[in-house]
DNA sequence: TTCCGGAAAATGTGATCACAAAAGAAGATT
DNA sequence: AATCTTCTTTTGTGATCACATTTTCCGGAA
């Protein structure tokens, strides 16, 4: 394997994607797939950007086939498009689908949460704590992506404690078709809130209240990026385009 | 394109898939997807199958290249699985997963049929009662395989009516999870129920009552291949390896 | 028979290339 | 200036091949 092949060294126009390096042994179309993937997530794409096969490969110094095979994964979970014409775009946003992604969310992840409760000991519950200190911290300091990362895996650590757990993947999606237009309100946020929930949310963990729990994670979830309603969302969106 | 390629001309260990001819346009890619999808969604595949890229490349009369983008979509919605030693198998299931799923399926769906109801026509209304009467047509016949895709259509049908809907592709997920082991069910099941909880929902259907609705559809999941329990679905379990 | 080791076959991976379709650029026509 | 036409470039698609890893097979030793 591991041929030689040649950089087409032009100017890349593709966006430029947060580097991390390549763990040993992973493939290539693994790596391209979890980078992207990362990236969207994040938010690092805008709605509309159109991708192609082989700037990504240039960027990535493979070639088009693994791109490709992680671009259409990609497709599968919603976070990109393969349009009629054959190009492949960011999905754009309405704010009608916006709300709907927003109310799948709150259904899924606090079905989630209910699901995870009982399978929740006293020492996960401090580790979960931990990583809402870590969530404050990077909001003090100002760190906006750190602080979004912290969030989900705040609530990924919540999620995955059942181990039998399917939804998993599927809250992954809604956050992937949510990253673009996050991405947006992050530039035009200048100061991150510290409202959320999660205090809320951990007490009822630890007191194993069921609804308890599943209504601090909607609450959280609506006051979050839910929060925006149907008239900010389109001057987000009008103001990038 | 469309070079000359040398049939391997081997026994095919491949299961035989459902065959549909190839809509005109589409790429081999997307017709593979399609198919093995489709084939994945009505419990064609067991449990623990494994699965070879040049095999199926060779079932479908094509090269290695889009079948493995194929198999790579779906495995991203959970229908096939690559292992780490880099063999691809259908998942398997456990009870426990099995009740994780169907308790997924009935928050996914009738999160989605309330989402419904408000852009639902008495004129929609009526074309799904059509379906469910091809449903119990289905049935009647003993036609089984008919009377799963038309059950899947009439939800569909149901869910698709929002225009801004972004949950089907989540159920859709769901189905092909649960679809390997809904094979094993169709066969050890002589005759068919027609025990749904159709009728009911379609009344609320015409009510516009969100709690009916949603009470209807979790009910007739529950007590359709929900009603499936621990030791029923061990035992199937068993019996297919 | 059982277990081990090495050869042979099968299989996933990824780079490359030819092809077709789409997009973009440039010039002519209205 | 706007629109259409033609040529060039870009881009997605899919077949093919070389390579590395894994699995399978088979013969010999315990």
């Amino acid at each position: 394997m591991m041929q030689l092949h040649h950089d087409r060294s032009k100017t890349l126009k593709t966006p430029v994607l947060p580097a991390f390096p390549r763990p040993e042994g992973m493939t290539t179309h693994d790596y391209a797939f979890t980078r992207l993937r990362q990236a969207i997530m994040v938010g690092a794409f805008r709605p509309g950007t159109s991708i192609t096969i082989r700037g990504l490969a240039d960027a990535l110094e493979s070639s088009p086939t693994p791109v490709r095979e992680a671009l259409r994964q990609l497709t599968s979970i919603g976070a990109l498009q393969f349009l009629e014409n054959r190009r492949i775009v960011v999905p754009r946003i309405t704010p009608a689908r916006f709300e709907e992604l927003i109310s799948l969310r709150i259904a899924l992840e606090s079905h989630a949460a209910r699901r995870a409760i009982a399978h929740l000991s006293d020492r996960q519950i401090d580790r979960i704590v931990a990583l809402d200190d870590a969530i404050e911290m990077a909001i003090t300091v100002g760190d906006k992506a750190g602080a979004l990362i912290a969030n989900q895996e705040f609530h990924r650590r919540i999620y995955t404690a059942n181990p039998d757990q399917v939804a998993m993947p599927l809250i992954e999606s809604v956050w992937l078709q949510l990253g673009p237009i996050l991405g947006i309100a992050m530039e035009h946020v200048t100061e991150l809130y510290v409202v959320d929930r999660h205090r809320e949310a951990i007490d009822a963990l630890r007191r194993r209240d069921e609804d308890a729990v599943a209504e601090a994670i909607a609450a959280d979830i609506r006051e979050g990026i839910g929060g925006f309603d149907h008239a900010a969302i389109s001057k987000l969106l009008a103001l990038a385009g």
